[in-house]
DNA sequence: GTGAAAGCGCTAACAA
DNA sequence: TTGTTAGCGCTTTCAC
């Protein structure tokens, strides 16, 4: 296309550096140039360009599943965020397959990349290591690994649980239960947190108030959720409050509650995570923790962006705990002052 | 890295054959390539490889908002279907913005995308001349232009609206309104349907009993289905079915009606369009028309990887209308056997 | 069956 | 300020 370009005496390396705003062009050069280009409606192949420069402006990202909210949320903040900064986003899901994953990691390491940015499936950090082995910089996400060569961006998980429960505990409630998440990351640090608020007021969990979900994630959370609570109901003494690892299993658990003939949130209170978007229209409106997925979102465009500026300086890295916000609906309030 | 290889004693050619199972290569050195590239764990570069062959195996994507499930469902079905084929998909959310959309187009095609796929939010044909020019393949995803030449994949909207509007009718309703969305294929398709299936029983919509929601389009939805639905409660004769052009603004509706001491559906039966995920979870489940995302992105999927493959040989313009389903929930179902 | 030459479209050094 | 010479990593003829 440059051929195309040299129609006006020039030659391809002049035209080159007029289109990047090269510093040693002449003015009228310049002009000329932009003007041709505008009327030829020629774009510079980015592909071409990249092969030279070993930048490629491409972010990959991989996600468990798009379709959801949280993960949604986040691809949208971080398409929107680096649009303005002449970046590309790659996008997979995984579908929450470890193999997936790392063909898609050997994909994009394929197509060079910048920066990878990976909510992981996988239980092992081995994944990483042909990331690490390429130079190319990481940002994990939402799920974190305890020895990875890479920065992290995602929630602070424990403070997502201290808020729901702590909420739960001003709200009243004194035998607090949580159906418990998956053996990921973002499970422990919420149930980490559940024991610390509860430690916190001097409070305790009975063992047999918390309950694991099973395996089957966000999945089936509603029938996990229903699955779980109806368990917990069966216990005595009874719980008064319920702290969810996710708002599909809080909507599984009110069901349960609402099923057994009890009131929530005056017999039970249950809060969730996930601030989803229908939280609001529920026959009980279900109160929840958001994780902020814009704000999360945001902060990984802006990482992404400086660590793929600096290729060869690799950067400290970098740990960025967004905070959680307390959503409270009908399904926890039980005093209206709060 | 091809250099590396060549401690084989072999040339960069041979090796690059080997790589792609090229016909003419001995058994014996491509098991021996192969073998060196597992161990050094070389990945041929696809920028390079792209730049002379002239594919680059990325499918552009561009949306208007990656958070709505119905997009995100098809970029998640789309990213699935095209993995296993070696493709990537190149994302970005266009924000409703007409003017962020034609970035991204100028962007993917500098990119050199094989195909792209665009939900436009634009009104004219305008930006799609670019692509035409440039001949890459282009394939319009749900809302549909008059004179584009460009293939298409999305609902049958006159479908959507003709099952939608025969549902009500089987269920007793016989004045039946509609609030219908903004000026975009998507809404004037599913007037038509709607339009079209009381004349085939015989009925016909009041003028008054059809409302426009507003330039708000999904945004505020349930607001403007609220607002909406009120207008249309002050109307003699009342309307005893509603169809909405979305879930959200058939919530609102809902909403409206329930404050208005009626019953859903005894007195109004309400159906919106597009299955969201929380229907099921309402106070009173909302009836509603599935798109069909998935198997819209399967189809696109499909579309796009034959288009990739025949750059040269346009094909002829392909139009795929995904038929839409009936979700017959308690917001409808006057009659048991219905 | 294998390799040498040429080039994809662009940019980095240096020279002019 | 502009142009020349190389070369990014790969694939394509087309000889050998």
């Amino acid at each position: 296309m440059k051929d195309i370009a040299l129609d006006l005496g020039l030659s391809v390396v002049t035209v080159s550096k007029a289109l990047r705003a090269h510093p040693d062009i002449a003015e009228a050069t310049r002009r000329r140039v932009l003007e041709r280009v505008a009327e030829l409606g020629y774009q510079p192949n980015l592909m071409a360009r990249s092969l030279v420069t070993g930048q490629t402006w491409t972010i990959g990202l991989i996600v468990p599943d798009l379709l959801h909210p949280f993960f949604a949320g986040i691809a949208k903040a971080i398409s929107n965020d680096i649009r303005g900064h002449g970046y590309g986003l790659l996008i997979s899901s995984s579908d929450e397959d470890p193999d997936a994953e790392r063909q898609q990691i050997r994909h994009l390491l394929a197509r060079q990349v910048d920066v990878i940015v990976l909510a992981s499936t996988q239980t092992t950090t081995d994944g990483l290591r042909e990331i690490e082995r390429r130079g190319t910089p990481c940002i994990l996400l939402d799920r974190r690994f305890a020895g990875a060569q890479a920065h992290f961006v995602g929630n602070d998980d424990e403070a997502v649980g201290a808020l729901a429960t702590a909420h739960l505990i001003a709200q009243g409630c004194r035998r607090i239960g949580h159906l418990r998440g998956p053996e990921v990351s973002t499970a422990a640090g919420r149930l980490s947190g559940f024991r610390q608020a509860l430690a916190d007021h001097g409070l305790a969990a009975a063992p047999e108030h918390v309950m694991a979900l099973g395996p089957s994630g966000d999945h089936r959370g509603e029938e996990a959720g229903y699955e779980a609570a109806r368990q917990l109901l069966a216990m005595t003494p009874r719980v008064d409050g319920l702290f969810c690892y996710n708002d599909p299993s809080a909507l599984g658990a009110m069901r349960a509650v609402l099923e057994a003939g009890l009131r929530v949130p005056d017999d039970i209170a249950i809060i969730g995570c996930g601030n989803l978007s229908y939280a609001d229209f529920l026959r009980v409106p279900l109160s929840s923790v958001d994780q902020g997925a814009g704000a999360i979102g945001q902060r990984v465009a802006q990482l992404a962006i400086s660590l793929a500026g600096n290729k060869k300086a690799a950067l400290p890295l970098h740990v960025d705990l967004v905070p959680p916000r307390l959503v409270a609906r009908a399904s926890t309030i039980r005093f209206p002052r709060g």
